[in-house]
DNA sequence: AACACTATGATTGTCTAGCAAGTACACATG
DNA sequence: CATGTGTACTTGCTAGACAATCATAGTGTT
């Protein structure tokens, strides 16, 4: 255990809170944050909350052009494909390395029993587990920029999440399944087999986003 | 050609004009750049210089601490190491993919080409048209998210090159010639060889990277 | 009634000014 | 030599202000 004390700047904190209520719903998509708003529900100078404000539009979870008011970003079916394509060039490759050297992480073996045990609970609860699985998979290459950029990937994909309210359509124990096939082949020594599953894994997760939110923009039009 | 004009804000401008200076190594790795320095040379208020030092850190141009003056991020072997096996990671999924469809990117070919003009010229003025190379093969996977995560890297590799003085480890026609395999074996339809053939050729651009600063940097202790 | 134009309000971009808090480095002290 | 102290420099944040820009509603014209 780390006894690191971490002494948030103000602007963080912001960050960190608007990060949170984004990622929980509580601000929905769409919504619209300007900058004296912010300033005011947290008590801060314009400036602050200014900042705050550009941190989240550099992360990529708000949206906006010069002179306009920031909005949470909506994502739409085609962004939710981006996404999930980014994932599988970048997680596919991880699994593969992983095989050569059939090193399975710990992590993610881990994880995947945290979803096992949650099978019937209801899935929303498996989320965090199963982002935990994939994280672990690319933390286990050991290469910062990588779990950087597949870190802010992930800040999208619970972006997703929030849209999707019926989320019923996670059937946890497919997935504990899905992920058990790639850890045995990755610990099996088979590349092809295990970036085969990896692919076919999260194409089913995209499709199954990306036509649940197709089906839910309809509705608003 | 597009004819759109740019209405940069100062913001802006500053952050073009400070990223530009540094990867031309105007202003050398290691260097402090305080706000009021910044401030003062662009003739713009603190806050300003302030806003365009943050972004250069987001970006991951300048390194600094809490109230600690932002330093031009200097990149030692390890550094380097770790961005090219991010791009290997990448860059090795991506020609895989192209190879299975067969898709050689027109652009790809066409910086290719114009390496190959510049065999007889100073080896620094393939450094554009390479990274063109492999930018094209990036691009040509459609998607976006992929694309800026690429090219965050090559900001970063760019800031290698610059620390990097005899360049003439680079040698042009090698690398034309390993780029051609690359394209080739794409077009093959040659998922596995065309991997290896970029893993390959990143992997000796990495290790002439990393072996000429582990040899700077020891000459400076 | 439909359309173009204008005027108003809201919002952002940037500035000035300044205080508080933290860091770094030289200096003095034990 | 190690430890404290102090001063100068730098950053974090605030307050308030003004111009430029965008959105919207209202006005006038056809």
């Amino acid at each position: 255990m780390s006894h690191r004390v971490t002494a948030l700047s103000i602007i963080d904190a912001i960050v960190q809170d608007l990060r949170r209520r984004i990622y929980e719903g509580d601000i929905a998509q769409g919504t619209a944050l300007t900058e004296a708003e912010v300033a005011s529900t947290y008590e801060v100078a314009r400036p602050t909350a200014k900042a705050a404000i550009e941190r989240l539009v550099a992360d990529s979870l708000l949206e906006r052009g010069a002179h306009k008011t920031a909005r949470v970003k909506t994502l739409g079916a085609d962004s939710v494909r981006d996404i999930y394509f980014a994932r599988a060039y970048l997680e596919s490759e991880v699994v593969r390395r992983l095989a050569t050297t059939k090193s399975v992480p710990a992590a993610a073996v881990h994880a995947n029993a945290e979803i096992s045990a949650r099978i019937s609970l209801p899935a929303t609860t498996i989320i965090g587990p199963d982002m935990d699985f994939h994280t672990a998979l690319v933390d286990a290459m050991d290469n910062t920029r990588t779990s950087a950029m597949y870190r802010s990937l992930l800040g999208e994909v619970r972006l997703c999440m929030t849209r999707v309210q019926s989320l019923e359509l996670l059937d946890s124990a497919k997935i504990a399944s899905e992920h058990a096939t790639i850890l045995e082949r990755i610990a099996a020594g088979d590349p092809e087999g295990a970036a085969i599953a990896l692919d076919e894994h999260l194409a089913q997760a995209r499709e199954l986003l990306a036509a649940e939110i197709e089906q839910a923009s309809d509705l608003n039009s």
